[in-house]
DNA sequence: ACCTGAACACCGTTCAAGT
DNA sequence: ACCTGAACACCGTTCAAGT
């Protein structure tokens, strides 16, 4: 399903490593609203180059973000070997937060383009992918209550996360602070009063895809 | 301290309250890049009109979400006198989720002048003294564990609204959900491990406005 | 005092001309 | 094929001219 990918020549294939070290670093410092003007000046290529390797610049910052998606991925990866469930999944949570922390405001937009890059969506999809084993495993270990899904859990670590980015000034810590909040919701038996709605599911997020589109009748043979 | 409330000319100040009509309906419909031009002329008046009642189009967001965080302290000062305080925090909680689903992206971009513009500061800590408040008279009944502030809570109600607005096609009431699960945490007791990191207070956020001065001996007369 | 809209500065993006 | 930078379209903001 996935294209194959287009080899590039040398040189072109060297301009797009250093526009995304360039915008990587330049993001990191000064948050997302640099010009493209001074990420292609740091990489040395006009600015034309720039819209050549990547169709917008918000392209440009759905690249990296889903090479750090995928670096994320392989780390829950090796995670799934641990021998504490419960660990592995906090653990792996904790990496990702503290990757977040470093690198300034990453997460910022990444909403806007959620569902509407492919790029960023089938990244995203593996980390949902490991993140959804870890939290079975842990869920078999009774370490994780049972009543929730990896979508939910990411969505309140990038909460998290989002959140922190405004405060990091106050106290860089703060963000591993709320974190072991969420690990306390997480951990706590659903024996109160239960959730509202249901866990939001793969299946809910592809259907979320194509909101102009008003059939009707999409809960035909789809309400497996 | 806070200065007195210049009295505009009848055609100024019913301009000014147009503006203000015409972006929050304009940023409710879509979004929070809608053009100046357009909320002008939408307020039948010109650009020049804008900043002259607002010095950026930052300022005019920032009166917006300032006014709904003065609803909100009202809200919460009723709460005050409820029965049971648990439900009076989780309930301030809910209503504040509630209207941020309603009106799109409004918390979208708070994160940015948070501490640089003062209207929004001021309007802010209003509100987080009644979250004080209720979130002090919560923690004494029992409902609430001890060692959470209200910047916690505000920052943890936050996180959940900005990570549900990238998701609200998929279920207008994930917030909710998520709320539940933040619910969880803080009625757990903190039994398990302890929370990294200290509460964040007030104190705090003052001392993060001012990041460049580099004084070095703020800490002599302040660690009460 | 306040309003207006043309003019300005500053982005992201395109494209004709080069190699 | 790929690169370049001038040119374009589109923002937010300013300001001289009006009332």
């Amino acid at each position: 399903m996935a294209g194959e990918e287009k080899t590039l020549r040398a040189d072109a294939e060297r301009n797009r490593r250093r526009l995304l070290e360039a915008a990587e670093a330049l993001f990191g410092e000064r948050g997302l609203d640099v010009g493209v003007g001074e990420i292609a000046q740091r990489a040395g290529v006009g600015r034309g180059t720039l819209f050549r390797n990547f169709a917008s610049k918000e392209h440009l910052i759905a690249a990296i973000v889903a090479e750090r998606m995928h670096h994320a991925t392989a780390r829950g990866l090796e995670l799934l070997d641990a021998d504490d469930p419960g660990e592995a999944l906090f653990g792996f949570l904790d990496e990702i937060v503290g990757r977040q922390q470093m690198d300034r405001a990453l997460f910022e937009s990444v909403g806007d383009i959620y569902l509407s890059n492919e790029e960023i969506r089938s990244a995203q999809n593996e980390v949902l992918g490991v993140l959804d084993q870890l939290l079975v495993r842990a869920q078999a270990a009774g370490a994780v209550r049972g009543d929730v899904g990896a979508l939910d859990v990411l969505m309140l670590v990038k909460g998290v996360c989002q959140a922190a980015t405004a405060f990091q000034h106050l106290d860089a810590d703060i963000a591993k602070r709320h974190l072991d909040l969420i690990r306390a919701a997480l951990s706590a038996p659903p024996s109160a009063q239960p959730l509202r709605g249901r866990a939001p599911t793969l299946e809910d997020m592809d259907r979320a895809l194509t909101p102009p589109a008003a059939h009707a009748d999409a809960a035909e043979h789809a309400s497996a």
